[in-house]
DNA sequence: ACATTATTTTAGTGAGTACTAAAATGACCT
DNA sequence: AGGTCATTTTAGTACTCACTAAAATAATGT
């Protein structure tokens, strides 16, 4: 009941139900997208978000191929989006803002 | 950012969240509705609670009331209410059962 | 059977945090 | 000013948990 709430509270986990949000990826892949943390560590967040049963887990042969389960999270899932959604409208408002002071300071005259 | 997700990460802060979802409550009334926890951690909790925006506070005179930020919630407002509804709602399913348990059991013949 | 690849599990460590008790702040009253 | 009431803040402690490194499990290929 709560495991969503833990399985939420730590960054690193919501970074890779992002990664499954889409396009499911085997838990190397998954890896492959987290450089800086050793592939236990990605296992075992995999692990707490199947638990939580925000991911849903298909196997073949040896891969274990993960994605977000969207459909049963339900406002969860939108609250998400939303947020994912506001931190990219955030990023490319500093980006182009950036854009505009650097062309202030190329066009200026000294 | 993630400071909402670091806010609803603590069981205790989402009770308090909860006891001021529909009606605002001083600190010292929702201190109150838990005297299991001492003064000192649940203003510490309001604290963390308001830094999120996830409450909002209302001074008069030496009282701090608290209170839900419902509107600017969004999906997350209407995620904790389909969560809380489901858990009453199994809270009352469990009891509900455990009464027919009982009267099975108190019917029966020895 | 053995080696290789993909993943999970275990044991141990360091950092963050929920909590308590006590001190500090702030508002009201006489 | 001094005194109480409501709340916040501080200092310290215990516990949880994200992480690493290494061992264990599992599936495939030779």
């Amino acid at each position: 009941m709560s495991a969503v709430f833990d399985a939420l509270a730590a960054p690193r986990r919501r970074d890779i139900l992002r990664r499954v949000w889409d396009r499911e990826a085997s838990a190397g892949e998954i890896h492959r997208s987290f450089p800086d943390v050793s592939f236990g560590a990605i296992s075992q967040h995999l692990g707490v978000l199947e638990a939580a049963g925000l991911v849903s887990r298909r196997d073949v042969g040896r891969f274990h191929y993960y994605t977000a389960r969207r459909r049963e999270m339900g406002h969860l899932g939108k609250w998400l989006e939303e947020m994912w959604d506001d931190a990219l409208a955030t990023l490319k408002f500093h980006a182009e803002s950036e854009e505009r002071a650097s062309r202030r300071r190329k066009g200026r005259k000294p």
